[in-house]
DNA sequence: CAAAATACGTAACATACGATACAGCGCTCC
DNA sequence: GGAGCGCTGTATCGTATGTTACGTATTTTG
């Protein structure tokens, strides 16, 4: 069973002639990113002509050369993907049904933050401490807690924050209500939903700054979105993880409170009194 | 000091129009590999068009895309060379207001899973899995979402799931349906509250097998529960954290869909049908 | 040792790719 | 409300890229 080209170079490299076979040694050397160049540039790496290159990913069994580069790049996406599988050890995951589902969950993320600067933090959350309007909240099947979460933690810190929540006509009555000073956080992950999707728009239109916490393949309201979070949800389960993105929010929560730190102390106090 | 283009991009994200800031997420999404592609693959995976990504990269600095594709694999480079440099990076992120905060929430789970076996995880999907009467979810001010969350995911592999909501009254009333067959997961960590207090009591003497879900420290409901687990939830920020809580429910669902396999995929198949 | 077959590179070709000019649109600022 | 500016997409263009045909060199085989 061949599941890599590499793999399926070592296979067939014995059966090359002589110039394939630098190709071939070439390739193994810088693997994979030499595949990625042009063939001039292979080529030149290997001391063999562009043809060579040619005749060499043709014996590999594909069609033209943007084929196979497509393949080294599929392979390369699979191991960036999941970080785990490459510094698995089997032996330290004790075997059970959970360590691999905690160490998904851990990598999903620090993958997260790595893509997150903390100034792109600092932004989201200066829009949501400094709006002038009022702060929506919205989450899709599965993702709608997080919007409560998050909506339960914001209304403590400062006034005009809504979950909104019930069916769909319902929400979609209130963007009468949005507009330019208004900040909409919406939660969409796969399989997004058409009527979130149909709401960001409306809401986009309306001028609404709307802030995205999706998965890595981006659900379609990131076309309205001004900021988006892209948070990793692959974990070896039937379900996606939306783990990654609650930590998220809770970062945001976090920030927001510092920002608002004076007025918001004030505010608490006062809730505290009305208990 | 910028060292990589993702910080590169992160830095300049911030003065960039809207569509070019489609493509920066998008690339920042699925880091590097969309950036390796074709100038129309890339534009099409944004969902903008062709010139606006040769002016984003133009904005980052780059002469011509080859240019900056390069510039790309050399990171790529780089980073496959040496796969020490990519898992070190956590603290290269400059001490930001960010990582004390991710590094703390990681650290909590590992705590949190440290101190919980994978016999009682299993113990309590098992419980879940296999009631023979109803499951009620319910938690608290802040905790209610994770409820939410757990509830959403487990109606959807096993019948007779009911998260508990809205004013005290009605919850209470429930009571009544509830008897020994049943199980009854509740979330309650700090400050605990007495209404959640009363109503696990309640059910504990109606014979309820209990699941607790709560924060080192035990909610007083620990006393009724007959499985608890207890997440860490001390964070450098002005609220608890709920992460690890989150992160058990999301195994614990896991676990319980597994055990539900046969059952549990039928029963998805027919809601699909449903939709 | 000769003849054939295979390997390999040079050079011409066509295509698909990146680059550019331009026009429409929305937004901001008087 | 109007003028100006900046952003964005469409359409076009030139070129770099992959591809192919062909001729020479090299090896293989009878």
């Amino acid at each position: 069973m061949i599941s890599s080209i590499a793999e399926l170079i070592s296979d067939r490299i014995g059966t090359m002639p002589a110039s394939e076979r630098r190709a071939a040694q070439t390739l193994i050397a810088n693997y994979p990113l030499i595949g990625l160049k042009t063939v001039a540039e292979f080529s030149a790496a290997a001391g063999v002509s562009s043809p060579t290159i040619l005749r060499f990913v043709a014996r590999l069994g594909f069609q033209n050369y943007p084929e196979f580069q497509s393949a080294l790049q599929d392979e390369l996406a699979a191991q960036l993907q999941s970080p785990a599988t490459r510094t698995l050890n089997p032996a330290s995951s004790g075997g059970g049904a959970v360590s691999p589902m905690l160490e998904a969950t851990l990598d999903n993320m620090r993958e997260t933050f790595r893509h997150l600067s903390d100034r792109q933090l600092a932004d989201i959350a200066a829009t949501l401490a400094h709006r002038r309007g009022k702060t929506f909240l919205i989450g899709g099947r599965f993702t709608d807690p997080l919007a409560r979460y998050m909506a339960a933690h914001l209304a403590i810190v400062q006034p005009d924050v809504y979950h909104l929540a019930g069916q769909e006509g319902i929400w979609r009555d209130r963007l009468i209500d949005m507009g330019k000073r208004d900040v909409l956080v919406i939660f969409d992950i796969r399989r997004y939903q058409d009527s979130l999707v149909r709401f960001a728009e409306t809401a986009h239109q309306r001028g609404v700054h709307i802030v995205l916490f999706t998965d890595q393949w981006l659900s379609p309201i990131a076309r309205f979105a001004r900021h988006v979070i892209a948070g990793r949800t692959a974990v070896p389960s039937a379900w996606d993880s939306s783990a990654a993105l609650f930590v998220v929010a809770e970062t945001l929560i976090g920030a927001v409170t510092r920002q608002l730190e004076t007025d918001g102390a004030k505010r608490i106090r006062e809730l505290e009194s009305l208990r």
